[in-house]
RNA sequence: GGGUCGGUAGCGAAGUGGUCAAACGCACCUGGCUGUAAACCAGGCUCCUACGGAUUCGGGGGUUCGACUCCCUCCCGGCCCA
């Protein structure tokens, strides 16, 4: 359940109630793909300031696969985690694993070859439900259809029209599924339409009329420029249910997630700073960023960022974390992540408090 | 002293008459990563007046239209025999 607590001309100030427990919004999710943030404990998340983890369908499917996680009492006890946590569909995967031609869209699902050991990998709306009801995820997400951001108009509109149909399959089917449990996740739907603002207006609407607990703008963040995406969020968050968390799903940077929060976004998750950080990229306070490897942070004794959150960031010098990522050393991931995600984060803590 | 194998770009290591400015790996430099097939990927890495040119494969000489590749010689290293 959503509640506003406040809102300017745009930006919005909440709390998000789910089964275990509030978050603030507006509000970031880190990125677990697999049950784990890469680099970092649950304890150094939680310190610097995370409130939900988001997982994955498809990654947790494969690997253990539900039935594990079931077994040892839902993803919350498995992965001993007791904030809520986020499960996206799969759908992201209709994206990433298309650039390569490792997925097939069917009527009632996609077939993927999975990244594992190639083989055959059925995922439609109604196993990817089934499996984040499994899972036991307090905010699952609809099995959508996400075109890359190249795609034609008619590419883009059967997207929508598959993104729709597979929604209402969703609902259908966590519905029933919550009534047999007893349980009460809640089911976001996916808004797609690529650059095309009737489509996402349509696609919207559509949802909205088959009910959903949030709304999600997805397919974007996935090639096309920041402008276009700006125009997009810009457009369409002010039409989403004022009542229902508005989530922008896969963004962003520093600039992105301020510029779309004063547009009345209230959730985000982005794997961008986890990952440019395992890379070498160090998000600074002043939001800036530098890479870390460069030759000219060799001798740079002064801190990674002196204004961080993260104690890591405070205490460790450039010189030395260059070193780190020099020899390879996997304490430099960690601090590396722990700076990256506390920059995002706190970014978030002061635009719920302006 | 005799024999033998070898000396290739920062290092390691291919090439053994032309398609070689020279594979590949490492190191080094730079860039990219946005609902994670990503602790990954891409480009660069002799010099220059740079979509072209110059000089390279231990040194020198030779054979050849043409050599990193064949011959001679010198220098250096490994191993073996005295």
């Amino acid at each position: 359940m959503f509640t506003l607590k406040e809102k300017t001309e745009k930006a919005r100030l909440g709390t998000l109630k789910t089964q275990h427990g509030e978050i603030q919004t507006p509000f970031f999710m880190p990125v677990g793909t697999a049950g784990a943030m890469k680099g970092l404990t649950h304890d150094q998340i939680l310190d610097l300031g995370a409130q939900i983890l988001l997982c994955n369908t498809y990654h947790l499917h494969l690997q253990p696969s539900e039935k594990t996680v079931k077994k040892a009492g839902g993803l919350h006890e498995f992965v001993n985690w007791d904030k809520p946590i986020l499960t996206d569909s799969g759908g992201y995967q209709v994206f990433s694993f298309g650039q390569s031609g490792r997925m097939k869209i069917k009527k009632n699902g996609v077939e993927f070859q999975n990244h594992l050991n190639g083989d055959k990998l059925f995922i439609g709306p109604k196993e990817s439900i089934q499996i984040q009801h499994d899972l036991g995820s307090d905010i699952i997400m609809v099995f959508d259809h996400c075109p890359p951001s190249t795609a034609s108009r008619p590419e883009i509109e059967k997207a929508v029209e598959t993104t729709l149909r597979w929604a209402k399959e969703c609902k259908k089917v966590h519905d029933k599924l919550c009534k047999k449990t007893g349980k009460s996740s809640l089911l976001f739907g996916i808004v797609q339409g690529g650059l095309e603002l009737d489509l996402r207006e349509k696609c919207l609407q559509e949802l909205v009329s088959i009910g959903f607990d949030g709304y999600a703008l997805g397919g974007l963040a996935v090639g096309e420029s920041e402008t276009e995406l700006f125009r997009i969020v810009k457009a369409i968050a002010p039409l989403m249910p004022e009542d229902k968390p508005r989530y922008l799903m896969g963004v962003g940077m520093p600039n992105q997630l301020k510029k779309c929060v004063g547009y009345g976004i209230d959730m985000f998750d982005c794997v961008y700073p986890m990952r440019v950080a395992r890379h070498g990229s160090i998000l600074l306070s002043d939001g800036t960023t530098i890479r870390i490897q460069n030759n000219k942070f060799k001798e740079a004794h002064e801190p990674i960022d002196q204004n961080s959150k993260s104690e890591f960031g405070r205490n460790h010098s450039r010189s030395y974390l260059h070193h780190l990522f020099k020899a390879k050393e996997r304490l430099a991931d960690t601090i590396a992540a722990s700076q990256n995600l506390s920059v995002i984060l706190e970014v978030m803590r002061e635009l719920r408090e302006e």
